[in-house]
DNA sequence: CTGACAAATGAATAGGAATGCATAAACGGG
DNA sequence: CCCGTTTATGCATTCCTATTCATTTGTCAG
């Protein structure tokens, strides 16, 4: 049924040229002259003909193509995974796709699987990584792999040697605390951790800290327990604060899923957001949007962000040195600060 | 300073057995002794050997490649694709690796960038199609891919005769429905359509108006304009029936999208959820479970929905004849409807 | 001991495009 | 009119694996 496919010599044939020369046109070497060009062009068009990519991959080595890893905690379920990283996912997709790159996408919670993703298999030319940094035995192994010679950018790498983009964590803490104390908020708690590993949360935690201490205020953090999910770090912050007494009047939440653990504990001690209590968080992610009350957060520009993921990671690839890069944010203001 | 490239001739030297039985050794062919194989096995790690999967690909016309197809809205940003299809990505990103098969994944609000993807450019195997269903463009042109012979299987076809999966509307919309009136809701509106395109959302209102009148109760409709966003969809449905003096007591909209957007106006007209209206989705979107008040939802189970789909589309590329499923789907109940 | 047959392996080739090298055509200057 | 260039094309080879066909080795019955 299936026809014999169609192959180059079949359209070289049929506008009386070479095989060769039929690569060439399509390829766009500028050595073919235009009027072969078209003759070709043609040709391969009425034959309804489409390069074998295969074979093509075979003959270069190159696969036109991007990995992307979504780094998920050991056991997590798909759909559970932080929609952060599904909103950067698409992104990055739509990026490689206005570069003409397809993108292979794998979720992992095992790092063994990955053998074969890259350079061994030759299934891309290089890899995206993004998601949890909570996961250690992943981010080993693409330490080996990046020491091996891998094209490889990442997502908020725990690693400060890989290529990587990141938040604007720093100016977006900043924003965050200066929208708190705007609203006339003075003793805030940041949610999170200045623990090294957790690069973004400590950087967070650095822009938290000199914006209070800029305006004479103390800058206190509730440590969260990163063996726990990020909405029940939230939510034990929240106990924990009011085991003491609730030594505050804001919350900072590290990212948008602890401030929802948060609220939703806060909702369930009676505490009022924002009147009692006000609530800012980072991200910009979508359920934040119909929590109640809506919450406020930091948003990076997710098209921006997957832009420099592929731009850099097509950068990499062509040998071209990189530095490293910040992906702007803005303040998504919404209700759970508003006071009064 | 990049060596050569290991191939298998160069195992085949280490192991003294020539190439074909090299592999054959690796491919699991039956026919080589157990010695040897180990003896191949053994040389190819050495060597830290692994197959060029673009020579295998060329040689054998398979991928092991699916491709995932997410129709968006035109013009759509990725970061507001509904979540519920990024939980579906996940599951069948997940389900086709269990099955040893890598996942190219695109989004896609033009279909002429489709184009290239399968068939003529025999980057994948077969195609795995979900998304807005609104983006009638996109399916005139899978209608088209499909009568051609390709292998494609979608996530709540337009279209009755492809292979597709739909989660169990009508029990789902029973569910829904049944759950409202034990909870002594009695004028029920449903937020959809029963236009019968939109195959899903017909379905459940089939279900809803079935389980209605068999309580003796009228089923009414609030029908949707396709052409705005969801939410939009869900906010002016709750005004109109606002202007025609709220008659009803319980909303049961088609998804949670548009369940999201009434709650988020009926917050705004100060009608209180769930004790003035009661409020149920359908999809099991993550949103719902932060917003105010948490939003009762029809979950479908994502992980077999996302195996259902893999295998299905397995079967049909192995040349099984396939027969239409269902997703189980399951109340998650939440307090959007827990009023008293 | 030999022929028939099975089991295991090797040699050779196909798969389809890209590319280095060779060559033909076109062109211009002396 | 000839030769050195440039421009455009063709020829032959390469990428690496899977597979068909042929061959060798081993086994067993007669």
């Amino acid at each position: 049924m299936r026809q014999q496919r169609v192959t180059s010599f079949d359209v070289a044939a049929r506008a009386g040229v070479s095989q060769s020369t039929v690569s060439r046109a399509l390829t766009g070497d500028p050595v073919v002259s235009e009027a072969t060009r078209s003759r070709v062009v043609e040709a391969a068009r009425e034959l309804n003909y489409h390069v074998d990519e295969n074979a093509a991959r075979l003959r270069t080595g190159k696969t036109g193509t991007l990995a992307v890893v979504v780094i998920c905690r050991p056991g997590e379920l798909r759909k559970d995974v932080n929609p952060f990283y599904y909103s950067l996912l698409g992104s990055i997709c739509a990026a490689a796709s206005a570069k003409d790159f397809e993108t292979l996408v794998s979720f992992q919670d095992v790092p063994e699987s990955l053998w074969g993703l890259y350079e061994e298999q030759r299934k891309a030319d290089g890899l995206i990584i993004i998601g949890s940094t909570a996961n250690r035995e992943a981010w080993d192994y693409f330490r080996s792999l990046h020491d091996s010679g891998a094209h490889l950018v990442c997502w908020g790498s725990p690693y400060d040697d890989f290529d990587w983009i990141r938040s604007d964590n720093h100016a977006g803490a900043r924003l965050a605390t200066n929208h708190l104390i705007e609203r006339g908020y003075k003793r805030i708690v940041y949610i999170g951790t200045e623990h090294s590993p957790q690069r973004q949360f400590k950087e967070r935690w650095d822009g938290f800290a000199e914006r209070m201490r800029a305006a004479g205020l103390e800058p206190k953090l509730a440590e969260i327990d990163e063996r726990l999910s990020r909405e029940e770090q939230g939510r034990e912050a929240v106990q924990a604060l009011a085991g003491a007494g609730w030594p505050c009047d804001a919350l900072f939440a590290a990212c948008d899923e602890i401030a929802l653990g948060a609220l939703e504990e806060l909702r369930h001690l009676g505490k009022h957001v924002p009147q009692e209590i006000g609530l800012i968080g980072f991200d910009g992610n979508r359920a934040g949007a119909h929590s109640s009350p809506p919450l406020t957060s930091i948003e990076p520009d997710f098209e921006s962000a997957g832009d420099m993921l592929v731009e850099k990671l097509l950068g990499l690839i062509a040998g071209e040195p990189q530095d490293q890069q910040r992906v702007a944010v803005r303040l998504l203001e919404r209700e759970s600060t508003r006071r009064g």
